[in-house]
DNA sequence: ACATCAGGATTAGTTTTTCTGATCCATTGG
DNA sequence: CCAATGGATCAGAAAAACTAATCCTGATGT
């Protein structure tokens, strides 16, 4: 293809210009003066060696080599101008994936203020685990872990957000009922585990109630917001995130029996997750920044209990 | 097709990067720098607000946007450089229709003075009397009359090359056989026709001869060159145009009984027609001029013969 | 370990292109 | 006859593209 093209906005010139069937319509769409658009097509018609409009007083009319090349052009930028647009909208859109439980208690509440600070990306929210459901795969993942990310666990950069604090919660009524004092006390009763593993119980128990229960036995529920409001309705112990469930514990609606047990989940917080090779598009990078700015208050809140339980735990990146 | 076209040459550079699977490859054959080659993929990138290429020292690497969109620019690119390049090539021919008397006595001996003076142009002869055997009709038509041109008389410009004189002409050895002095013995003769029509008979024998003979009898030949070397032969009498058969006329190789009985063919005079569309265009205007200035000896020795006969007929144009 | 190299990014300054805005010109329609 | 339409043209101004030099990063080679 060696340089074998005709200057290329004086194609873009006739092509309006014969669509248009004047330089007056095509300099209207492309925005210069009748001037600029004969001066293009003369260029053509030069590089071409042969003329394509037919001047005349009444104004011009295509030749038949005009009439040619014409279609071959509306065509050519159609196709040109169908993919750049399909590639604009795509790059406009952010699609972030996000568990249901995350989405519920921490991403959709603050969603509104990411619109409202980036109208130009109109964000596509799924709350499956994973749903490869695209030609093209997510832009950011807000989780837990690495866990989610279909395998491509090497080229993924992560952000964490806010540490994830565990301890075991439950109605106030239900703590009275149950007499609950010392870690042991859970081994008499109702265990609510969220879906997808065990691991917050285990390490919790692994940490402060080595043998006092068993983490795979009670009740399991989809997701953690639907296990936190079986708590609430006094259905069992839930480990509570203290950022997840702030609302609850702030409320009164659930308690804490041991308020000084805490530990870091062995998921090591919610982060964004993402693919290098988008990482540092503006679109992500916006995200990004605006996530771990909403997430100051859940940072601060985080490193204020760790500080109060005297602070063993170094704080992560 | 409201301007949502990407900067043209942007696309272009990028479509060359693309392929050349980075930038200096690119540079080499745009003939620009690397830098030229960068700034319009940034450009581009930008405006789509989508990163093409993933930068790495080793060089570039397409994104998923950039495998998408290489493809379609790569074909609309070619289309339009198919499509031009048929144009330009077609321009650059030149198709003239000439009937075969004519091209031998006249136009062939002279072309190669054309393709020296004009070697952009490829000069494409046909001898054939209308041959509508292209998808394109022919940019110019040598011959006597307009007849030749299929069926577009309005739209038609002339310019008259010279005219055409005609006298009987026949071998030396034929007018002493036949004895021939006055028109009326022509009666005794074989005339010789070419084949189109006996127009030029009929108007010579109705300005000199009336009644004197039958201008359809006689024997017809397929063009004017076949007939005259057929009166050199001795098969009889042709009427002879003064200058397509000058070269026999110098030689002796046809004589003229009656050199003051000479008329202007009813036909006017070899000229070139041509559509009005293109009968301005740089070819053809190259070939009008090129042949007017060869026929300069043609007309003027015409104007000899007529000045010499006491010049009772206007000058053509 | 250090120099070197390849491939790209960046930037200032220059060249080239393109655009404008005013002016002309030919035709057409009232 | 005059105004309006549609294009051509030209000088000056604005914008874009290009160059050339330099910087940067990771790979390579000794």
């Amino acid at each position: 293809m060696l340089s074998r093209l005709p200057p290329l906005n004086a194609l873009k010139a006739f092509e309006a210009a014969a669509r248009h069937g004047g330089f007056i319509g095509a300099s209207d769409e492309l925005h210069v003066t009748r001037g600029a658009v004969s001066r293009h097509v003369k260029l053509l018609e030069d590089h071409l060696g042969v003329a394509l409009f037919v001047r005349q007083p009444q104004g011009v009319r295509l030749t038949a080599a005009g009439r040619q090349l014409l279609p071959v052009l509306t065509n050519a930028f159609a196709q040109i101008a169908r993919e750049t647009e399909r590639l604009s909208h795509n790059a406009a859109e952010l699609r972030v994936i996000c568990p249901p439980g995350t989405s519920i208690r921490w991403l959709l509440p603050r969603l509104d203020t990411f619109q409202t600070a980036h109208p130009e990306y109109r964000l596509k929210l799924t709350t499956d685990f994973y749903t490869d459901s695209g030609f093209d795969p997510y832009d950011a993942d807000i989780g837990f872990s690495v866990s989610n990310w279909p395998n491509r666990a090497s080229d993924l950069e992560v952000l964490t957000l806010f540490p994830s604090l565990l301890t075991p919660a439950c109605a106030p009524s239900y703590a009275h009922d149950k007499a609950l004092t010392l870690p042991s006390d859970l081994s008499r009763c109702d265990v609510l585990h969220e879906s997808r593993a065990h691991e917050d119980w285990a390490a919790w128990a692994n940490a402060f109630a080595p043998n006092g229960l068993d983490p795979k036995s009670g009740q399991v529920f989809p997701n953690i917001d639907i296990a936190t409001k079986a708590a609430v309705m006094g259905l069992g112990v839930v480990m509570a995130d203290l950022v997840l469930c702030r609302e609850e514990l702030d409320s009164g609606a659930l308690v804490t029996p041991f308020p000084d047990l805490v530990c870091r989940s062995p998921l090591g917080g919610i982060c964004i997750l993402g693919g290098r090779e988008k990482w540092t598009t503006p679109k992500v990078e916006a995200f990004k920044s605006w996530a771990y700015n909403s997430a100051e208050q859940d940072r601060a809140a985080a490193r204020a209990i760790l500080d109060a339980l005297g602070a063993e735990s170094p704080p992560d990146r």
